[in-house]
DNA sequence: TTCAATTCCTACGGATTTAGTCGGAAATGA
DNA sequence: TCATTTCCGACTAAATCCGTAGGAATTGAA
């Protein structure tokens, strides 16, 4: 039930992007310096989010990364789901392929019924939390100091 | 994000073992059988469902495993903590050891407060829901046949 | 007493996933 | 021209997952 670091890096990058939008590319290295990881490890990430539409990238000298929208159009869910696949507890949930007593008759499974509430009230605060939501809680605590 | 194979079939056979609930030790065997389980595979949860308290077991012939408890005290949570540790999406949250530029600071982390909201939403559905629950979900789903 | 059924225990192993590393090609601004 | 930076493909060590193998101990029944 954990969060790879895929999804947790990448999610610091683009958290990290959010706090510094407005002020052209950031290089992948400071990325990398002020989230502590590792930047090869990193620009592999980046890459995935880049595909994905969700950041753009300017090469060569004074390139780097910015969000290719605005924190509040950009999910937590859809982060995590480009870096880590489908949020699901179990796979049946997404592949309709049936396998084993349960998932062969989907609306009547008791258990498929559990973790599709479970999955619910994942994407529920995946899906709803931006990276504006996350900027003004950052925010807050600072100015609460 | 995935329930791993330990916690989704402990769950199936703590889910049969409380549809056959006061019948007797039902044999590990026909668990295995009737969730199309590896046998050996199984044994190994039932071990730690055993050490854990969940259910208890019956040597020899006619022997078995049944509810420690009734189905209602059973939460699928205890279940999965049981055979998967602890239910969090970043180690952070329940380890206090801080490391990286945010967890030294958890109250002030905003990350960590995003994973402890998805944590909670993860719990809220897991230890509210009993066995007895999905007992009667199957039995409703049969009736409404 | 014998025997089949069953839980209990320890160890091992293969496949997959995770979390990176490595080396260089291509683009860009100074 | 050159330092900086993204881009790309391949590789790999370690951990985790998902079991398997083999046998010892216990129990009820014939």
């Amino acid at each position: 039930m954990r969060v790879s670091t895929r999804g947790e890096y990448g999610v610091r990058a683009m958290f990290d992007l959010a706090l510094n939008a407005g002020e052209g590319p950031i290089a992948l290295k400071t990325i990398a310096e002020r989230q502590m990881v590792s930047e090869h490890y990193l620009e592999q990430l980046m890459a995935a989010l880049r595909k994905a539409g969700l950041v753009k990238s300017k090469r060569g000298a004074l390139g780097g990364y910015e969000l290719a929208d605005s924190p509040a159009n950009v999910s937590i869910g859809e982060i995590i789901r480009v870096l880590e696949g489908p949020i699901t507890p179990v796979d049946c949930l997404d592949t309709q392929t049936a396998s084993g007593p349960y998932c062969g008759a989907p609306d009547r499974c008791v258990l498929r019924n559990l973790w599709k509430d479970l999955q619910d009230s994942m994407t529920q605060v995946l899906d709803n939390t931006t990276l504006e939501d996350l900027r003004q809680n950052a925010y807050r605590l600072e100015v609460a100091e």
